[in-house]
DNA sequence: AATATCCGTATTTTT
DNA sequence: TACGGATATT
């Protein structure tokens, strides 16, 4: 503790119980911080206090949600202590931190430190390989399909509960394939080993086995001093289990959540975790944020009016002293290009008024909600990044390039080799398995000292059909170029080598060819801030960049620009101004998820969530009309319900707007409204450009 | 065996 | 719509 009078200043800043929070001692800590509660400045003022009073930066453990959120909180962290130490703190996520301490000491457990690791569509992939080859789901009986049984797999490993529990609970249609099921696990985890592949799972479920070793548990307990853990509400059993461990005597831990805010349950995150904390670290102290710094009076009570209907309700109740006459709107709309067409317009209004674009956002439930009014913003010049939705990453033609640099980093991933085989004229999935037999990917027998299945590929052993030949030549010459370890030129100078292999191969199989290659420019960009191959391979698959709002065009870093976001990566963010878009029922709740009451709790919360994003200034726009043919010629339609989560009796807490329009609802005609009227706009700009 | 074409269906959120 | 799967064609 600091002496009275020579405390630092921005310990003084925080209110009584921020302040307990920072400074507390020894042993298990739990913060139970309301949204808008000051919680990053206080954990950004633990983790500075713990600097000066001496802990060693590399021995401070930050777990986050994001890594762009360990940044940020480093980032205050340095802010307030003028030291550069933060820079060695250890910080990121789960599966980040995972892969750094599995690279360090997997050996010890038996997996080699050069491991690749597949994201969740490679997993499905891999999955469905596996699948194929047992035969499983040829019969015209329902059988799930790769997404789905990944997504089963994945739940699974990380709730810690038996196959059969899940099916039963979560996908009961699935419940008749247990059998078959079974065997395609257990085919994929044996492809994923012998491959030395790691999915995301396996980074928690290798980080666990670790600590299960004693003598490879005191050696990696040993590593820190504190823990910290952001976010809990929205870790599963698996990482819950790992903090356990990760516990020596001496290190102390300290978690933050909010159980209002839980919004991760489809990944398994539990809310028990939080709840059963104090019972799984004895002697844990408590600490409730309940004072609100962010937003205005009238938004907090209406959040607090939607989040009290939780059938679990919880006593948590947030105030705030910032007054404002102003409610939070609710505007209805006629249908979803007049909803475009109001936020736009409120959107520069606000502008006007002084607050620039980055101080607003506009959030929604699912990535595609926001399609139209980023044609309306593109339309207006209105600049604009999207979060959340259809990653960089993922898009087809990016793949393709990471597939080649995975095999120069693993030549026994067979994924990626399936891949890029395919990617030659007259080369199919059975030319493709003929290659990789012959070159060896599988390590079905044989020593551990057989060559490489990169070093049998360039010896020339495969062969390929004549019409392949050139396109086979080109890949030798590509593959030969960028392979070695010492002597291989930079990651961006290998991509940009590969690009000109596929570009050709790109021009037949894809359209828009110009803009994907585009993205393979910038995917060179990204991989200019690293030296070594098999680092920006892995930090894409474990930190992948957000698509770069490809309709308005990469805003420039000064430029002002607004923010689109789906609410489930809004989660930490606050904006002066928010626009919640599509406030009706089937849209929020997702009608997806209205299963069962639980469900529909964790679609409140998530309303909630986007709620209390707001400063001074929220704005609910609701349209009225859904046409069923988004582009269609006709006029079928239907009407929405507004969203279940505002109720009559709450709905004094907002102000209400009607859409303004000069001719009645009913007497809108087709080629006089404003949905018929976006879209020959649309078309317009289509053969225009 | 690869590729073109057609039809039916599901449709969220992310490490 | 857009994607995956199945069938038809080269």
């Amino acid at each position: 503790m600091f002496v009275t009078g020579t405390e630092p200043a921005w310990l003084a800043e925080l209110n009584p119980e921020q302040r307990r929070a920072a400074t507390y001692g020894e042993g298990p800590l739990l913060v139970v911080a309301g949204a808008g509660s000051g919680k990053t400045r206080t954990l950004a003022c633990r983790v500075a206090y713990l600097l000066e009073q001496g802990v060693p930066p590399e021995r401070l453990l930050l777990l986050t949600f994001t890594r762009r959120a360990a940044r940020e909180l480093l980032v205050r962290a340095e802010q307030l202590t003028g030291k550069n130490a933060p820079g060695r703190v250890w910080g990121g996520t789960f599966h980040s931190v995972g892969n750094r301490l599995l690279r360090m000491h997997g050996r010890l457990v038996g997996l080699p430190e050069t491991f690749t690791v597949m994201d969740q569509g490679d997993a499905a992939d891999l999955i469905d390989l596996v699948r194929l080859e047992l035969g499983l789901g040829k019969q015209p009986r329902r059988f799930p399909r790769k997404d789905t049984l990944a997504a089963i797999y994945s739940r699974m490993v990380n709730a810690g509960t038996g196959l059969q529990g899940i099916l039963e609970k979560q996908f009961p249609w699935c419940a008749d394939e247990a059998e078959g099921i079974r065997s395609i696990f257990a085919g994929y985890v044996a492809r994923k080993r012998e491959q030395d592949v790691l999915d995301y799972d396996d980074l928690l479920l290798f980080w666990k086995a670790m600590l299960s070793v004693p003598s490879v548990r005191g050696r990696i307990g040993d590593l820190f001093d504190h823990v910290l853990v952001d976010e809990y509400q929205d870790t599963n059993a698996l990482q819950a289990d790992i903090l356990l461990s990760m516990r020596k005597d001496r290190n102390s831990i300290t978690v933050v959540g909010d159980d209002a805010q839980s919004i991760y349950s489809f990944r398994a995150a539990t809310i028990a975790n939080i709840l059963d904390f104090p019972t799984q670290h004895p002697g844990t102290e408590i600490i409730t944020l309940e004072r609100n710094y962010r937003s205005t009076r009238p938004i907090l009570e209406s959040s607090n009016a939607v989040i009290a209907q939780a059938t679990r309700r919880h006593s948590k109740e947030l105030w705030s002293e910032r007054e404002s006459a102003q409610k939070p709107t609710l505007t209805t709309c006629l249908d979803e290009s007049h909803q475009s067409h109001e936020v736009c317009r409120r959107i520069l209004e606000h502008r006007e008024l002084g607050t620039p674009l980055k101080e607003q956002a506009v959030l929604f439930r699912a990535g595609h909600h926001s399609t139209m009014l980023e044609f309306e913003l593109t339309r207006r010049n209105i600049p604009f990044v999207k979060y959340g939705g259809l990653r960089f990453v993922e898009a087809a033609h990016v793949k393709d390039v990471v597939a080649f640099l995975r095999i120069l980093e693993n030549p026994h991933d067979e994924l990626a080799w399936f891949r890029v085989l395919q990617l030659m004229r007259g080369v199919g999935p059975a030319a493709a398995r003929r290659i990789m037999d012959t070159i060896g990917v599988r390590r079905t027998s044989g020593p551990d000292g057989a060559p490489s299945p990169l070093v049998n590929l360039l010896s020339g052993e495969a062969e390929v059909a004549p019409v392949a030949a050139s396109e086979y030549g080109g890949l030798l010459d590509a593959l030969r170029d960028c392979e070695g370890a010492a002597t291989a030129p930079a990651p961006a100078v290998q991509i940009d080598r590969i690009r000109r292999w596929v570009e050709p191969l790109f021009v037949r199989k894809y359209d828009g060819v110009a803009a994907r290659l585009r993205d393979l420019e910038q995917l060179a960009q990204i991989a200019g801030g690293y030296g070594e191959r098999g680092r920006f391979v892995t930090d894409l698959t474990l930190d992948p960049p957000n698509s770069s709002g490809d309709l308005a065009g990469p805003p420039l870093l000064d430029e002002d620009y607004l923010v689109l976001s789906t609410i489930h990566s809004a989660k930490g963010g606050e904006w002066d101004v928010v626009h919640v878009l599509h406030v009706a029922d089937g849209m929020i709740p997702s009608d997806m998820s209205t299963g069962d009451a639980d469900d529909v709790d964790e679609e409140r919360r998530l309303f909630y969530v986007a709620l209390t994003r707001a400063r001074d200034d929220l704005h609910l726009y609701f349209p009225l009309r859904y046409y069923h043919r988004p582009m269609g010629l006709d006029d079928a339609h239907s009407y929405a319900q507004l969203t279940r989560f505002l109720p009559s009796d709450i709905k004094h807490l907002f102000e209400e707007r009607a859409a303004h329009s000069e001719v009645p609802e009913d007497a809108v005609v087709p080629g006089s409204g404003d949905a018929i009227g976006a879209v020959s706009r649309m078309l317009e700009e289509l053969w225009s450009t």
